[in-house]
DNA sequence: GTTCCCCTCCCCCGCACGGGGGAAGGTGGC
DNA sequence: GCCACCTTCCCCCGTGCGGGGGAGGGGAAC
């Protein structure tokens, strides 16, 4: 297992060391004090994972990740954070990291967590997964009011960016059709357009991103 | 500790039942073999957390988690699956549950996973976790092409389903120059019109729901 | 200097969209 | 039997939106 150390803490850093190469046949092949130079010792190294702090002077560790990960390396980036619920988790998720976790962590769960990552799994630690948790349950703001079958239908056309009249060939109905059931959906809904219609069923949970445009 | 097992297998039960009594402290308060007896359960005996299988006869652990969720109850769900990667992972989040765990982990990682919902926290078994992640990050496919400032601003404001209008007001500029601005817009990003050009913001992780409502 | 691109603003045009009416058959509840 | 709702279809009308032309100023690159 080949390791790579980026934070701007050179104790931090000699702290995850230790702990690092305390394991059996775990050697750390590089270390980074920011984001320029982690992204350097990626393509350099190749490392199996990177362990990556987020806040950095110049290029932050999200940024890094991103371009590390866009890169098409096999590197796989943990991301370390020294708060529980951090307001980044989402952003690090975004740029492509396989892991969000907290810097005191036991040695062994560190170890552990890297083993993991290492192997294309991916982690999150319990107070980050509750945040990610809870926006897709969008936990009390949610439900949409009640659609009709047919309704849901046209709404998940819109979902996709349909026309009335793509909606209407889609569904074999005839275009005023298609209109009556947006205008119903507009009414129920409380919004004005088919563009607001979208993002209640966005926000709402009703469509996922990711589930439209990717299936079949 | 106050646990609840629910599964249509009797034999399942009897495994989760070991387990989980034999922990100092630990109690099963209750067992259903349908979501139906699940709802009840939860509402009679209010356990800590309740042990979920998703495919059972009759109402499913997804609609039972659902209902539990949505009364208000305290109990955590934590919904046990079989297979490692669960089309069900999504829905499960989406239905409230605290966790999502193989059924065949080792008593001691089961054990320890009940805790860490009972705490509160919630938690996935690393296939799941980069499901989501990956959900999240959209590998591969995403970035949307290069927008310029403004009009990410403007792409902004019609993801919050503003007209042009009133992005004018918004913005502080004509209405002719937010038309041009949406123009460029929807040709970067190869769309028809703006409804596409928010499916876009929402499918490429340029918006996420839930930030843009709650937010302020 | 020239050459881009961005931001701003303006014109005309056509049409899809949304709002206002309505009407028909089917299903299900009371 | 009546009423409510869904689903289907139709009319008219106004306008917001998107497509097609531009044009001028400013800043960065070269």
């Amino acid at each position: 297992m080949r390791v790579a150390i980026v934070d701007d803490d050179p104790l931090v850093r000699m702290g995850l060391r230790a702990i690092v190469s305390s394991e059996d046949g775990w050697d750390v092949v590089g270390e980074a004090g920011d984001g320029a130079a982690a992204v350097a010792l990626a393509a350099q190294e190749r490392p199996d994972v990177m362990l990556m702090d987020i806040r950095m002077p110049g290029v932050d560790g999200l940024s890094a990740t991103r371009e590390i990960v866009a890169s098409g390396s096999a590197t796989r980036v943990l991301v370390l954070t020294t708060f529980e619920v951090d307001e980044y988790v989402f952003e690090a998720m975004r740029a492509g990291a396989s892991g969000f976790v907290l810097k005191r962590v036991p040695p062994a769960e560190l170890i552990e967590s890297v083993r993991v990552v290492a192997s294309g799994e991916s982690l999150l630690f319990p107070a980050s997964t509750r945040a990610v948790i809870e926006r897709f349950a969008t936990r009390g703001a949610e439900r949409l009011p009640e659609l009709s079958e047919r309704e849901e239908d046209v709404l998940r056309a819109l979902a996709r960016g349909r026309s009335n009249g793509e909606i209407a060939a889609e569904l074999f109905v005839s275009v005023e059709t298609v209109k009556s059931h947006v205008a119903s959906i507009l009414m129920k809904l409380g919004v004005r357009d088919r563009t607001q219609a979208v993002i209640v069923a966005y926000e709402s949970g009703f469509v996922l991103p990711g589930e439209t445009s990717e299936r079949r």
